[in-house]
DNA sequence: TCAAAAGTGTTCTTATTACACCCATGG
DNA sequence: CCATGGGTGTAATAAGAACACTTTTGA
């Protein structure tokens, strides 16, 4: 990039487009809005955005999260670009794609135009989207999974106290895979990253489980040590996964 | 997205940066252009060029490469988009981010303007960079590293035969970790992903090393089968390095 | 004959896998 | 007392890590 010359300016818009996971009822969601107008009507869509003239990239979708979910604070991450000439009728429309990790359950519904059309849909359901959002979907579905392998993001998605099963079926509805329960537990446990709280479930219909939360203040810890935090079972299972 | 109106437009530029890795002299580098006019005259740069009008963003990722080195049909990723409102003095100019991986002897400097300015600069020595260009070198070397574990995108870097030495002292370049030799060549041979082409080096002052060649054949078949590509050794010592 | 890099196996330790039964609660 | 999901350990296998000497060539 020398200098800015006029040939390189074109009319075209810049978006950020939302991947918003949540996790309710042992499924995978993805906060989707259902599109009230063509192109596309009657098709769902991901909350997308322009971005304005004076704010970064990372603060627009931090802003439009906001203005969807009421959410602050909220783990997101760029994932990708998606530019096609044709990926927009109306005109030349470069996309940059954002996903977040929320609380399901801390989501409130807020009251822009959008989000009255917003709701919950299983990653399993979510077919057939508007414009090229299946392929930014894809993206931030499968940039999720290898980050959950590497990083605690999982916590994210969880409330703050959480039993080990609940986390477990977390990790299949992301790696779409079956994990051992005893070895599951051994490894989390032994990375010592979850407090045990001492409380269990109450109004269950069997054994109550235990509650648990992350500990953040050690896992940063060990992050300035180099720990890696990983998942190994499920590697092998998502090789096999990917012959499907 | 529901419709383009006219608020989602501002005077705006989008281009492409390119990342071009090399490989030579057990040194990894990155091809770097020094710029001749400000601002940040007199310091390297990467290689930038606007999109056109008509063309995706990987073709332009695509063109311009070939237009800088002259290579087509060569590994090139996505990485990530850098938007920041100040990070261009001249304007608004968002950036997506490629990077690629050339054979450096395969490399042939081409006529264009800007080629005559461009040097393999090792990556140790990239720093200082124009603009936010440091930001996106780290960004995309992070990526290599990262990508180098689990897919065999090494060999895009050597020539079509190499000796197993040359192989781990780029993947050392790329870790930058120190492997441990016998460990490196059981694991790397393990995996059967290498032809052993019965020929060694000429005119070297010390026993010759025998030749290789990469199958790519086979690790297609491999891959389709749900394969993974992965060198463990490295993992542990990325972590002890990322103490620093 | 020297310098320089190539080539080669074994042992120890750690991580991963597979696997089945009893426990606590509510209805 | 039954249905439901919670909770637990061990043994076999596989992978990773550490480590040192001999070989071949050109100069």
């Amino acid at each position: 990039m020398t200098m800015i010359n006029l040939d390189g300016f074109f009319k075209s818009a810049f978006t950020v487009d939302n991947v918003i996971f949540g996790f309710d009822e042992g499924d995978l969601k993805v906060l989707l809005i259902k599109r009230g107008e063509e192109p596309f009507e009657g098709q769902w869509g991901l909350p997308g955005y322009f971005v304005k003239e004076n704010e970064n990239l990372d603060q627009a979708a931090v802003r439009t999260l906001e203005e969807l979910t009421g959410l602050r604070k909220v783990f997101l991450e760029q994932v990708a670009t998606f530019g096609g000439v044709d990926r927009h009728p109306s005109g030349r429309v470069i996309t940059v794609a954002y996903f977040s990790l929320i609380k399901i359950n801390q989501y409130t519904i807020q009251p822009s135009s959008i989000a009255q059309h917003a709701e919950w849909v299983s990653i399993k359901d979510a077919k057939n989207l508007a414009f090229d959002h299946g392929d930014i979907l894809k993206a931030c579905f499968n940039r999720l999974k290898l980050l959950v392998r590497t990083r605690p993001v999982g916590f994210e998605l969880l409330p703050p106290k959480f039993t080990l099963t609940e986390l477990q079926h977390l990790y299949e509805a992301i790696l779409e895979t079956d994990l051992d329960k005893r070895n599951f537990r051994k490894k989390i446990l032994s990375m010592n990253l979850l407090i045990d709280l001492d409380e269990t479930q109450e109004g269950v219909a069997h054994r109550p489980a235990r509650l648990y939360k992350f500990d953040k203040k050690k896992y940063d810890e060990l992050l300035a040590d180099g720990f890696s935090f990983e998942l190994k079972e499920s590697r092998r299972k998502i090789a096999e996964h990917l012959q499907n």
